[in-house]
DNA sequence: GTAGGGTTAG
């Protein structure tokens, strides 16, 4: 304790020491508005035309395309990948639209998503052929793609093969890269091939060393984030409140709560100007250990500070109370924060629904979701995952499947963990119109571009041939053997 | 889209 808090001390404060009191909360909401109907017609219309006419219909189409149509469409069919690369392709044939680089990055990003890695160069080509790019942010995107398809070596590669696709290699793709590896949790990694040897190229600043630190809290290695920060220091770097933050939270994740209570208070007592972000990590990390008492006064400690929460904050205290305390109480403080104002956003929504459906009050629930619309914020497909989940975990089959058609008519599409969650729902009971549901989802899942688990073939399959559905079972494994995975020898 | 706080089950 002593050494961290001398640690600590050795470090100069944040400047400006003093900064005024934090206005940054946020009493609007951080949700994004609900796009236009017109946008939900344009997605439907996409789902609905095969490939070879969507061109012509897209020309015929009375709207005046632009850029910001484009992305939001491109955004919604995310979750229908080889769908929303046909529509982009189908577009850059228009007479009159020319795609921007945005959406370039759009159809990158989902087309690295769907290990389309063809489809991929293809679109980087193109963008540079139109002067348009690639742009760091499109090698952020690649980067992430390769790096969570498990392919960090290649990523590292395509990060120096940068300036041969026209794109400039600096600090700040320097630090994206790490970035992206430290998130991935490869953190020996990006510190053996990349930080050590090339910070000194590359003039590595605060926020490198600050990734960096990240990086090894994310893995629940403190010891080496003050090594990082001791690191920092030594070459003249000032850590900053964000320093203090990452390593704040690294010691509540670590489970380390006495050397993060000393680091706070340390924080405090340093003058560090204590900003909203502390307190929501300090409420965050007591709550989730199970010390609600704790979260509950700091968080009522903060306004008397000065610092006002944001609507992180009350999420996180709701969350806490939620899971260490009673529902109750979590929906009193959902209230309390309307009166005084705030806007809650989805993630709000998403913890309240997720502490009703946890207690098994699923009509309760089902109201939120409501309340929600109401407030004019779709639901997400996480909360949407949610309910579905509790309706299956309580046997109440139907109603999940119910909640997954209305999905479908909202503008919302199913993710891979919506099919997962699904799908094992069938095997509850082994009915057999459930199996051949499994089947049907399957097969859907994998048109959208979801590779499903082997698990998940292998256990479709099973249920088939148990219920006799041979020839079904046949499809399937034609179907597994076109994803590209090894058939298991089956007796058919 | 160069860094820190709220959603993710067992």
């Amino acid at each position: 304790m002593l050494i961290l808090a001398n640690r600590l001390s050795s470090l100069r404060p944040t400047e400006p020491l003093l900064k005024p009191i934090s206005y940054n909360y946020n009493l609007t909401t951080t949700t994004s508005p609900p796009s236009p109907p017109q946008d939900a017609t344009i997605v439907n219309l996409v789902l609905k035309t095969d490939s070879q006419t969507l061109t012509r219909t897209l020309e015929k189409y009375p709207v005046e395309w632009t850029p910001n149509l484009v992305d939001r469409v491109l955004k919604l069919l995310w979750n229908h990948g080889p769908k929303a690369l046909q529509f982009f392709k189908s577009l850059d044939y228009h007479p009159t639209y020319a795609h921007v680089s945005s959406s370039f990055d759009h159809a990158i990003d989902i087309a690295g998503r769907l290990r389309d890695y063809k489809t991929l160069w293809t679109l980087v080509d193109r963008m540079r052929t139109r002067r348009l790019g690639p742009n760091p942010k499109t090698f952020a995107i690649i980067t992430e793609r390769y790096v969570s398809a498990g392919k960090p070596d290649r990523a590292i590669k395509i990060f120096f093969s940068m300036h041969e696709h026209g794109c400039v290699q600096d600090l700040n793709s320097f630090n994206t890269i790490l970035d992206v590896l430290c998130k991935s949790k490869r953190v020996e990694m990006a510190d053996n091939k990349l930080f050590k040897v090339f910070r000194g190229r590359f003039r590595a600043d605060t926020v490198s060393y600050n990734i960096m630190a990240n990086g090894w809290c994310l893995i629940k290695r403190t010891p080496k984030a003050l090594e990082v920060l001791k690191e920092m220091v030594k070459r003249g770097l000032n850590p900053t409140m964000t320093t203090y933050n990452i390593l704040l939270k690294g010691f509540f994740r670590a489970g380390q709560l006495k050397e993060a209570w000393e680091f706070f208070l340390q924080m405090k007592k340093r003058k560090c100007e204590i900003d909203v972000v502390t307190y929501t990590t300090v409420v965050h990390g007591f709550g989730v250990a199970g010390e609600v008492r704790k979260a509950q006064r700091v968080f009522n400690e903060m306004i008397g500070e000065g610092v006002l929460p944001s609507v992180a904050t009350y999420n996180a205290f709701i969350q806490v109370l939620c899971k260490k305390d009673n529902v109750e109480n979590a929906i009193s403080v959902f209230e309390e924060m309307l009166r005084k104002g705030y806007m809650p956003n989805s993630t709000t929504y998403n913890v309240v629904i997720r502490g009703l459906c946890h207690v098994g009050r699923m009509e309760k629930a089902m109201e939120f979701m409501a309340r929600m619309k109401d407030d004019e914020c779709e639901p997400n497909v996480q909360i949407y995952n949610v309910v579905i989940r509790y309706f299956c975990d309580a046997e109440e089959i139907e109603k999940g499947l119910n909640v997954f058609e209305k999905m479908g008519d909202a503008d919302c599409l199913p993710n891979l963990d919506t099919y997962n969650i699904l799908i094992s729902a069938m095997f509850v009971r082994k009915k057999s119109d459930y199996l051949l549901t499994a089947g049907k989802l399957l097969i859907e899942m994998v048109e959208r571009g979801f590779l499903p688990r082997k698990f998940t073939f292998n256990r479709v399959l099973d249920g088939l041939l148990l219920t006799g559905n041979q020839d079904f079972a046949k499809e399937i494994l034609r179907l597994q053997s076109r994803c590209g995975r090894l058939p298991r020898r089956l007796k058919l």
